[in-house]
DNA sequence: CCCATCCTTTGATCTGGGTCAAGGCGCGTC
DNA sequence: GACGCGCCTTGACCCAGATCAAAGGATGGG
């Protein structure tokens, strides 16, 4: 589970902390600042399309980004969801693979390609850190095959709920004891473009987990859990699945 | 596009061309011999179960591995086809995230975890390596979620065509021109646990893909592809997809 | 050569989730 | 406070793909 505390207490730019170099020296720090910028978006901007140049690099700071596919006819499918702290862009790649967009109000913390990846060359930190990083992000695209390929749509909300919820309470710092609530920052649509489903599907298990005391809703972008495990039953999780969004 | 000539002209270990250190030195190249060996499995046998303690990394030589997920009631999903070259294992972690099974007879170049760890921190360009061929995978496993949550039956077996036709085409060298000949490697079961459909529909759409003259069927593992743009059609994809396995 | 086993195909039927359509609710604006 | 607009819910119906069932090939071993 990811620990996104160190980015909380921190009221500079996240990447130097957690994303790039927690442990560069005080040089490459400084290399670093001279070369970042921030770019704020409003929600629903986009703030690359997929095929664009993409010039910079860099990581979300504050609000949720995401990334989707879209095919000729319209069907979309989001393929992940960019947290405080989440890396965008790939050091070696010139075009954007997805179209990225603010979910919600966005600041992003970018670098200027070319020097970001000069820099990497001689600060091997940096690499290793991303290694990680992305190899953490590959994990949580293959929980999410299992998802998209096999849950049945009561499973796929649970689970989108269960992964929400979980980094809420890691934010919170609350352990998951008794009543948890959590707050959606998705639209139905949204959901339904990151679960495979149609939004009416979406609307139509949320009303069952309802109806049947798994959640219970106060509004509809407030949701209250009360009983954690029974919500992580419902995903059908073997474990509870360590995921990450 | 990945490119498999590197390891088909060469008689050693593949690692230490393409996956770990195409810019190692000398030294560097004879510690890595020294932590290395082989492994062979026959085809069906696992390489290693999700939870179990992993005490290598490594990568294909020749054959083909999967990776699954299971649920508890059975359902299976795969979640990525390692070819030759492909790397397996993730250095900082000690247990395995999904089973690994041998889909082919298959031979293994592994590296013990700690010593390959240790090189890695005072060896740069094994991490740069390794976070390139990540990224690649993650953007792979991205384009398998569009497939998963958003295409029809019979797109995802044009997709899985194609993408098993571009791998033969690279390997082949010939360039995709005529008729193009190509050697599945895996049962129906299979194809359509890494579809996300039942193996009856795969079964189906293969049967209807042959009756529209998309392809040709020699025994059932054999696909001939007369026009390889109409299959890319079929296959739903905007771009030609640059889709890596 | 025959049998057993595994893989595959095909048919019949069922159903989860998609599609189409009609309202409902909150919220900002005039 | 009524309108418009986004977002959400619910109902009715339909269909792609799942499920259940049966029967063909392959292929290898005795």
């Amino acid at each position: 589970m990811q620990d996104y505390s160190a980015h909380i207490q921190c009221s500079a730019c996240p990447i130097r902390h957690r994303a790039v170099c927690a442990r560069c020296d005080t040089d490459e720090l400084s290399q670093l600042e001279q070369i970042k910028y921030y770019r704020s978006f409003q929600a629903g901007q986009t703030v690359i399309w997929a095929a664009d140049r993409m010039e910079f690099v860099g990581s979300v700071v504050t609000g949720i980004a995401s990334l989707t596919q879209t095919m000729e006819d319209g069907r979309r499918q989001m393929v992940g969801l960019l947290l405080p702290s989440d890396f965008v862009g790939r050091p070696g790649r010139a075009v954007a693979a997805f179209d990225v967009t603010a979910t919600t109000d966005l600041v992003m913390c970018c670098f200027r390609k070319k020097p970001f990846e000069d820099m990497m060359l001689h600060t091997p930190h940096i690499a290793q850190r991303l290694l990680e990083m992305t190899l953490d992000e590959l994990d949580a695209a293959r929980e999410w095959m299992l998802l998209l390929g096999r849950k049945t749509a009561r499973e796929k909300i649970a689970s989108l709920l269960a992964i929400i919820a979980r980094r809420e309470a890691a934010l919170q710092l609350k352990k998951a004891k008794g009543m948890l609530t959590v707050n959606l920052p998705l639209t139905r649509e949204e959901m339904a473009d990151y679960l495979g489903l149609t939004l009416e599907t979406v609307s139509r298990q949320i009303s069952a987990l309802r109806k049947d005391g798994v959640i219970a809703l106060e509004g509809n972008r407030h949701v209250n859990i009360p009983d954690i495990d029974r919500l992580l039953e419902e995903a059908g999780d073997d474990s509870d699945g360590g995921m990450l969004v």
